[in-house]
DNA sequence: TTGTATGCGTTATCAA
DNA sequence: TTGATAACGCATACAA
């Protein structure tokens, strides 16, 4: 055996897999290969290697293995921010979730702007990402173009469209939201109103407002005259959303929340007001954070199972990039969880 | 000028240096030049190598570049969860930040299990990460051991001691505890009871409980008879834990809570019990997350600026990777939020 | 200012 | 089962 074609150990840095191959007495291809796939070398050779390992506490360099192999093991996922529970929750299990399969997660946040948000999804792509995790499908064209000509899979999560050339796991926020709206309505409301976040650059929210209406068109109200307001997704923005909502003539016996953040803003705002919940006006959300049982009075909501979207998602993603196929596109369910907030209108 | 040593462009894939280079008519070192130190190159070649960037959508691969400049541009995180709205705070401001300086944010998570977090902070290194955010002091002397043979720059945050070899960014959790509880025993309260995460592995957790001590030593109380139940962060061990406190005897009229979310649970359970918040027992927490002040009674707590943490964490942690060097710590302001849940103690 | 040539540490192909 | 060796795509020292 000959190891003349390994260079000299350095003076005394990071172990490379030549170090290990010297101390093995062995070559780097047989190295590489008890690494990789250990039941094509011979058990002797193998213990021996791996003791060269060990003893040299040799770690394989990232780059190195990324160019040779053309794969990064990382998962990027763009959101639109970690502030949000909902977000925090739902990465969090895609991140355990990753890890047990062997794979790291890669992360960035839009802050809800589409312009970042299409920055990002470069940069993570850029950085090697062998999978993305996106929220929602509204985006430009050019970034699905971006991810195709790349070849890099994609996962849309928190919103679910079975047709979609891109799979994702989510849930029918027009269905959720109908069901929810149906029941209000049956507590004999007829003036609402919706506090909703910005529609057209989110898909989500547009569907939600699409399911109220929805279901205030089956209760024969006139749809076009419900009062919308469109605002930030802050406690701030659903504050001041349901001042300028509860000024609108006819005063509405019911607002609809986009999500539990604004929802939470409208509360306080009709303590502030002096109204009575649900005895004035009644208040639903959306998401079923942790704040919404919490709050006083507890909040209707729609339930979403985040963390198993989160799980869920990351199975996904990684059958995609390891298995390169396209997955089906999953629905999860949503359930209405009835608390105070919500009663009949005042007579 | 001679191109004949670039291979003829490939049929279709992704376009790389040589690619880009052919397009313009100049060599791959000009190409990588204009993207890495533009002023070094000719106005003239500049624009048309960058009009051939732009033609063929060119975008350098990360592994190869990772291997040559042995550096990925991306920083890790370690964090106990993004769960806890405190770490989602303090990360997504940590990710702004870092973006800024074209670094990409690498995480994962230990759900507060030491070895979950050795093994996370491996992971990350062997992901080629050029530097590393951890969350308090308390780990294996190994670890800090394999982070200086590998020589990735480390930054603690979420705690602070200028004495320790790791730099950090926090906050003394003694001090502020000390703050805290001066305030309540100038209330008048001479009964008092903590509920605390497991102290063990937790020094931030173990320093608020000396501050705790520290000031009850002071108003002269008995230490030792204090009554301490350590358990986990959660609003049902919250719960729990408050009940059990309860049952001591004399019995608390102060329990100061190890978090918010702790004090969350203690607040729901007094309520359970029929206590009066703060006319029975006086309830305190840790954090000032967004439920402190939204609870009812509205959480006295002690604010920590875990945005700015975040974003301050990521620009030393930049400077450590890029001009190698070991920054001061940095300790920041908390302050005691004063709000309904406490009081003097019953009469 | 630009080009040439080499090395970075793996993986993978092909031989032996 | 193992070894030699050619990519992989970029950065950079050195030369022109």
């Amino acid at each position: 055996m000959s190891r003349e074609s390994l260079p000299p150990t350095p003076a005394s840095s990071v172990p490379t897999l030549a170090d290990v191959a010297r101390m093995a007495n062995v070559s780097t291809a047989t190295v590489s290969r008890c690494l990789n796939s250990p039941d094509q070398v011979a058990e002797r050779t193998r213990t021996r290697v791996m003791a060269a390992v060990k003893g040299l506490g040799y770690a394989p360099n990232f780059g190195a293995r990324a160019l040779a192999s053309k794969q990064t093991n990382t998962i990027g996922a763009v959101i639109p921010t970690m502030e949000n529970a909902i977000f925090a929750r739902g990465i969090q299990a895609f991140q355990e979730e990753l890890g047990r399969h062997g794979y790291t997660l890669l992360v960035a946040s839009s802050s809800y702007q589409e312009a970042l948000e299409e920055e990002q999804i470069r940069t993570l792509t850029a950085r090697g990402a062998d999978g993305l995790l996106l929220i929602g499908f509204h985006r430009n064209a050019r970034v699905y173009e971006f991810l195709k000509t790349r070849s890099v899979p994609a996962l849309v999560a928190w919103a679910y469209d079975a047709e979609n050339n891109t799979p994702s796991i989510g849930f029918s926020n027009k269905h959720a939201m109908v069901d929810l709206a149906r029941i209000v309505f049956e507590k004999g409301h007829r003036h609402i109103g919706m506090i909703s976040a910005d529609t057209t650059a989110n898909d989500r929210a547009r569907d939600r407002l699409t399911g109220v209406k929805l279901a205030a068109g089956e209760a024969g109200l006139d749809v076009d005259r419900m009062p919308v307001i469109e605002t930030t997704y802050s406690i701030e923005c659903g504050v001041e959303a349901f001042r300028q909502i509860m000024a609108w003539t006819p005063r509405p016996t019911a607002v609809f929340c986009g999500n539990d953040v604004l929802a939470i803003g409208a509360l306080r705002a009709a303590k502030e007001m002096g109204l009575s919940v649900p005895g004035d006006v009644s208040i639903t959300g959306f998401d079923d954070i942790e704040l919404a049982s919490l709050a006083e009075p507890a909040l209707t909501t729609v339930h979403v199972p985040h963390r198993e979207m989160g799980r869920r998602a990351a199975g996904m993603l990684v059958d995609m990039v390891t298995k390169k196929i396209t997955p089906k596109s999953v629905e999860l369910q949503t359930d209405i969880r009835l608390r105070r907030t919500l009663g009949p209108p005042p007579t």
